[in-house]
DNA sequence: CTGAAAGCGCTTACAG
DNA sequence: CTGAAAGCGCTTACAG
């Protein structure tokens, strides 16, 4: 894309391709500035380079590259003098010449199954936080649960050279990349996969919270309500029909694809079968909004005619009535902690694979209020 | 990072820096695969490039590059042997050198306040869905509302040689930046800046919306809380006030920082000093949860007591008691549409500037009932 | 349609 | 502490 100063005319439209504006094509003369469609002046003169930070302050190309990058020795009146000429000149480094010729990208990648889901939008903002703070870009994908688009955008990490992966996987992610290899270390969140590390919550504990609670207001016939296409689902799964053993009560779990109108289908069908539990366990924010979608819709009343609580301390279920019991996920804790795993996992490759399970808090609220009948 | 076969020990741990695993070091052998830490085998053998390609398939590194990259005119029996020799070496191209030498970064940045703010979480799904879609990859930066971040992250993307960046600017954006260059096209959206191309909510309208609404259901003295920190807050203000005029009714407008606890502090004393409206129109998410929060702590009914509307169709704006009437914007229309448009402004600099607004949905709610009284 | 050669902008042993 | 030189892996005029 080059301007001429006089006609303001693109010289090669005919592509297309993104191009860093100002760049220089071979063949044609750049010409300086002149107002550009954002509103800000737009300088078209060649971007300087290190070469031309060398040749200002007289000094090597090496010399100058160790001052920019401050990792090798330099006298510090030289490295005043390139700071100085780097400055002068509006000097901005060319990441991409600097990764390839470093074989470090600083940059690393972030699969999550929906950002909209808040879980991962907090988990997310965490993991980003933490990597802009060491000066590492974050790569941003959406698999919407689908292992096609899984293992698509982890062939795309190999592509960008990133120094490592965070992941929240499928089922069938597993299955997906048995065979491959990868170049870089994978950290799971919220869910497990093969012998990667994982970060998530406590589930057992979680549930074991959620399970004792209940029992202890007085509900003894608790249903749940479990994702059928994650690792998470079904650990879920297991600590509840445990927790509920180790009071002597009997499980009565359902499994679903985890969403709302699943979820709220689901419960619907259960309700008016009859028989229905006293109190109903959502393992995660979908359900828990399907689920109590079903029990408003019937004219229920929460609890009195059926408690319900859940996991993910998500912003609605403070503001419905009643508001809704439920156990916080650490999620900004759980991003910070993935991060600072994976650049362990890059700085040590041989440690042993490390599962972290981060405690969830329970947020009593009304919808388990002390049984009364 | 590199492994020996025997002791599986990492020669070079000293660094700090993220570097994709595999990658050769420059006098040191490497030596094929060992089960690594995340539980896949990962070869230990170089990275075949371009060059193996071409002496495994006998053309030369032209032609291969040719073949590989789809754009040059290449011999379709020529390109078959080229994809067939880079399939069984299992060549995976390196983008960092591909976008030095093109200079086409095929990157796009996107610099919003919050991700977790509902409304940019749905903008920026919908331009990672149409980026990811054209092979393009998306930085994605939180700036806070902050103006030091936000050059830093404009900065960035200079460094990137990203195409272009699609930002949401904080008022101070403007000064911040002035005097500034950029190599790449900015799209703003929400909010202007500047004379950037603009997309965002038709302000005008959805104010013409909701005060039209609230009239025509019997309120006269309605007030609105506007936020003060961004040009939306101004356009959305200036056009309650005109919609105010236009029904011969006096506007009482608050400016205020728009986040929950000073939209609940300021309505709180503004019902306490006993002028309240009728009706109270908040001008986003955040400010009409906080507005919600201080009626209801004030025990007052809504609307009875005072009716509520907003902008930003949240999801626990429906699930709330009474559930509020607000203006749904068309987030994933607005992420759609940057990101055509700075596809576009890519592909045509010299285009005039363009503001697109997009239509908000009024979703009536029992939050605004036709006043009784 | 294909190949030889230059070069994108950097970093990094190597030698002083 | 500094410089000369090689080279990261690719693309792209240029010439055939």
């Amino acid at each position: 894309m080059v301007y001429t100063a006089d006609k303001r005319r693109c010289l090669t439209p005919e592509t297309d391709k993104i191009q860093p504006y100002g760049a220089s094509q071979a063949g044609v003369t750049l010409i300086d500035l002149q107002k550009t469609f954002s509103g800000f002046y737009r300088s078209m003169v060649m971007k300087p380079s290190i070469k031309d930070v060398a040749a200002a302050s007289g000094l090597s190309l090496a010399t100058v590259s160790r001052a920019l990058t401050d990792n090798g020795l330099v006298n510090e009146q030289t490295r005043q003098k390139v700071l100085a000429a780097a400055e002068a000149l509006g000097y901005r480094p060319n990441l991409q010449a600097r990764r390839l010729r470093s074989k470090q990208s600083q940059t690393i990648g972030l699969i999550v199954a929906d950002i909209r889901n808040p879980f991962f939008t907090a988990v997310s903002r965490a993991i980003e936080d933490a990597a802009y703070r060491e000066g590492i870009r974050v790569l941003l994908c959406n698999s919407d649960e689908d292992p096609a688009k899984e293992a698509m955008y982890l062939r795309l990490m190999q592509e960008e050279q990133v120094g490592g992966v965070i992941f929240s996987p499928t089922l069938s992610a597993g299955a997906a990349i048995a065979g491959t290899t990868f170049d870089f270390p994978l950290i799971t969140i919220d869910r497990a996969l093969g012998d990667a590390d994982c970060v998530a919550l406590n589930n057992h504990e979680a549930l074991d919270k959620l399970v004792d609670h209940l029992v202890a207001n007085g509900y003894r016939r608790i249903g749940g309500l479990f994702g059928n296409t994650s690792a998470t689902g079904q650990a879920r799964h297991d600590a509840y029909v445990s927790a509920m053993h180790r009071h002597g009560l009997t499980p009565d779990a359902r499994r679903l694809v985890p969403t709302m109108d699943a979820a709220q289908q689901l419960v619907g069908d259960w309700l008016d079968a009859g028989d229905a539990p006293e109190a109903l366990i959502a393992s995660n924010g979908l359900t828990l909004l399907g689920a109590m979608r079903a029990i408003r819709q019937r004219g229920l009343r929460i609890p009195d005619d059926i408690a319900l609580a859940g996991i993910d301390n998500e912003a609605w279920t403070e503001l419905v009535e009643p508001a809704l019991t439920v156990i916080g996920q650490p999620t900004y804790d759980i991003g910070d902690t993935a991060m600072r795993m994976l650049m362990n996992r890059i700085h040590e490759p041989a440690l042993s694979r490390r599962v972290v399970a981060l405690s969830g808090e329970l947020i009593v609220r009304d919808s388990t209020r002390p049984r009364t009948a």
